[in-house]
DNA sequence: ATATATACATTCATTGGTGTATGTATAACG
DNA sequence: CGTTATACATACACCAATGAATGTATATAT
């Protein structure tokens, strides 16, 4: 076949991994065959080969695209320091976003959640998303630490725990709506449940519960 | 070979599906072959197609003696109509208790969350997934209109979003803490955060964040 | 204009895994 | 106590997928 011009290749490399996200969002990562990918690209796994090396990189490629943009988002470590609690409200919100109103974002955080298997080579891309996660907590530490010093939060406040908390709020909303789209709105109420949360980061009422009876706490021992 | 005692197949079924537990979680559901189980398990591939029909059956089954435990701890459907938040509190507290403390509990969650591919015959696994979540969101919202109704929330209380949120903090606090248990403590921080966010649904405080600005609102416009 | 690197397509060899068929010793049953 | 169903092990046929090798026409550099 005749070589393509350097444009030329460029399109079949981004229709490669288009194909790619497709399929592995509806076969799932290890169910689809380099075979099938080109085939949906109209190429032949020579193009995948010459492109990639392995269905690894063609999958770490089509993650990268779709991330980078997200990652992007994050402000940089040294900026995270002074984020103010509406900055940090507002990057939340753009995630929320993005995922509800980017289609490749939301197909790709469903192939990463549902459609893949994080062992042997893909290893490290839990390692990666660690890494990431890591990363939003110390940022939302840092911001929680900032209102601290501005007495915007109250000092007692366990700006860690409060920060895997909020994480994991935002991370469990997106993981249920990517599973059932229907079920609720996103971003009405990602957006109440984040401003409620951070509001209530200041909150001295007194608690609606008791605390755990002695026999609960006994209950728990057996496991 | 020589046919075993029914007790014994039962042990031999058991240790079928303790193999394939460790294998799943170390190598992933699809990167490891019937042949790698039944050799950790001292056994052949006949033994497992005797079981089970095939890898799907496998992991139904391996997925089911875990999960089992789990969704009895859930109350019956007409119970939760009654459900008080201090009951509430506590079967989350015991979620995340057994999470912590069960072996067997916490691989099956790693294997369900990060070494499986939700995919063809596994697609009804995440359909039973959704109406797992479906149902614990159903009761957290019971019990919060029983709670509205007794007066201890407010009758503005949106209570279906409530119960999004609720489910999707602690969702989002076991995913965090499988992929990294040494993060952060899952008990004490799942139970501030819960009885937190509890306590916190009859806050009346005003908000400590403003409204979105007008750009803000204008810049969500573009994708 | 020639040479060379490029951008793939095609072909081939290999392999790991699956499903099934068959073998077989023994527990369970009457 | 004989028969039968059981609980596996063993053997076989088959295929789909991979990676590498090779082919080839054409951009591109010189």
């Amino acid at each position: 076949m005749a070589k393509k011009t350097k444009q030329e290749a460029q399109e079949t490399r981004t229709s490669l991994i288009d194909a790619a996200e497709q399929l592995f969002q509806q076969r799932g990562v290890s169910r689809c065959s380099l075979q099938d990918i080109a085939q949906a690209a109209g190429l032949t796994r020579g193009a995948i080969y010459w492109h990639f090396k392995d269905k690894t990189e063609l999958f770490k490629a089509m993650m990268e695209r779709a991330t980078m943009p997200l990652e992007e988002g994050m402000a940089a470590p040294e900026a995270a320091l002074q984020l103010s609690l509406a900055e940090l409200r507002w990057g939340w919100i753009n995630v929320l976003h993005s995922t509800v109103n980017n289609e490749r974002t939301r197909r790709v955080f469903d192939i990463a959640m549902h459609r893949v298997e994080y062992s042997g080579e893909m290893q490290g891309l839990q390692e990666r998303k660690l890494t990431s996660l890591r990363a939003w907590r110390q940022q939302n530490q840092a911001a929680f630490a900032h209102a601290v010093s501005l007495g915007q939060l109250p000092a007692s406040l366990n700006i860690a725990a409060a920060a895997v908390a909020l994480v994991a709020l935002v991370d469990g909303l997106i993981h249920q709506w990517i599973m059932d789209p229907q079920a609720f709105d996103l971003m009405a109420v990602g957006q109440a449940s984040v401003e409620g949360f951070l509001n209530n980061l200041a909150n001295k009422a007194p608690p609606l519960l008791p605390a755990l009876t002695d026999e609960e706490r006994l209950r728990l021992g057996r496991a």
